[in-house]
DNA sequence: TGTACATCAGTGAACGCGCGTTCACTGATGTAC
DNA sequence: TGTACATCAGTGAACGCGCGTTCACTGATGTAC
């Protein structure tokens, strides 16, 4: 049956919250179509009344993840923090807590799909590529500049890649614990 | 046709290392059975023969793409470097170089597979495992220690996850750079 | 404001392709005598 | 050492399932009068 139009975009928000928190549960691959439309509610074969494909999806739903992290960045030293230091700080533990790691559908897209995403093509690397650069602008706000946005950065998605991937939870622990530790530690982090 | 012993053995081999390249290249889903046993001159219907399921193989080829990696850490301290701060600074530099961002196939597992692996089920994720496991132990000979190597290990996955999802070749030059900068000017790394 | 009609969001069956896996077949290898 | 036979590595067609995509259908919404 029709839908009225307020519906419509909602049930189209729907959809693409699903598709955001799913690719980064499952993968690009792992992810079906059937399972987002689920997700929202929805049967299959309303898809394409939203998006032209899959991989359309796909890179909207990576815009969308990568705003609202560079937003959730924008405003960490917005916090009661007195200090910006104090606000990456909290931030940094925050984002390789054990909670992120076991939760990817609600933590940052990069460790969870840059690699999927270098094997797409176009529009959802372009939107990972604005992603990169728009987090790195907005990191090297509380971190101090570009070059420590950038080490800082390389360091959270590379403990959160290999802590993943481990099959131990001791292991895994430990590699968190680690780099929070190393990033917090010394004069400048990093 | 039957096919001697040796003959045999050796098409496992090849078998195996079209693999290992090829899942780092284009993933575990984005390779195909029919791919690799192209890429080992043979057809696809010999596949079973060597391995129980793509899964298995799957497996088999993390482990010996992994203990590779290692044995190439393990001999760089013996290199003509007179220190093992030059062995490991050279190491750093050839792990960041863009030859590796634009070959995975012949660069390391972690920043290729590791996403991938999270999603797998028990015999990967063990060979993963072991592998950063045995990755730590041997870069903390050269780093100076367990926390120095998860730094550094962190540090340099990252980067290059972020270099090769990047849609832009200033930027993932620009990630490379500073990270291996960030890496080898200070005092002790990180 | 009420009514008749056109629109189109959502449904679920069906399509078609891709890919992992199976299988009957072959002929060279390895073995028994 | 030579010969006859059994084995089995490799081949390529075929199977079957999964999944992205399409399509005919429906009934509530929106619109024209």
């Amino acid at each position: 049956m029709k839908t009225s139009r307020a519906t419509v975009e909602a049930n189209r928000q729907k959809v693409l919250e699903a598709a955001s928190e799913g690719f980064r549960r499952k993968g690009f691959d792992g992810l079906r179509v059937a399972d987002i439309m689920r997700g929202a509610g929805l049967t299959h074969g309303g898809f394409y009344n939203y998006f032209e494909s899959k991989e359309d999806l796909a890179a909207q739903a990576c815009d969308l993840s990568l705003k609202r992290q560079v937003e959730r960045l924008g405003t960490a030293g917005a916090g009661h923090e007195t200090t910006r230091r104090a606000a990456l700080e909290a931030y940094i533990t925050r984002y390789l807590s054990g909670h992120n790691r076991d939760h990817p559908e609600s933590a940052c897209l990069f460790p969870s799909l840059a690699a999927d995403v270098a094997r797409q093509s176009g529009p959802v690397r372009k939107a990972f590529t604005q992603g990169v650069d728009a987090y790195v602008e907005a990191l090297g706000g509380l971190a101090g500049g570009r070059v420590q946005a950038i080490m800082t950065l390389s360091a959270l998605v590379g403990a959160m890649v290999l802590a993943r991937g481990v099959d131990d939870a001791a292991l895994s622990d430990d590699i968190l614990t680690t780099v929070r530790e190393g990033l917090i530690k010394p004069e400048g982090g990093v």
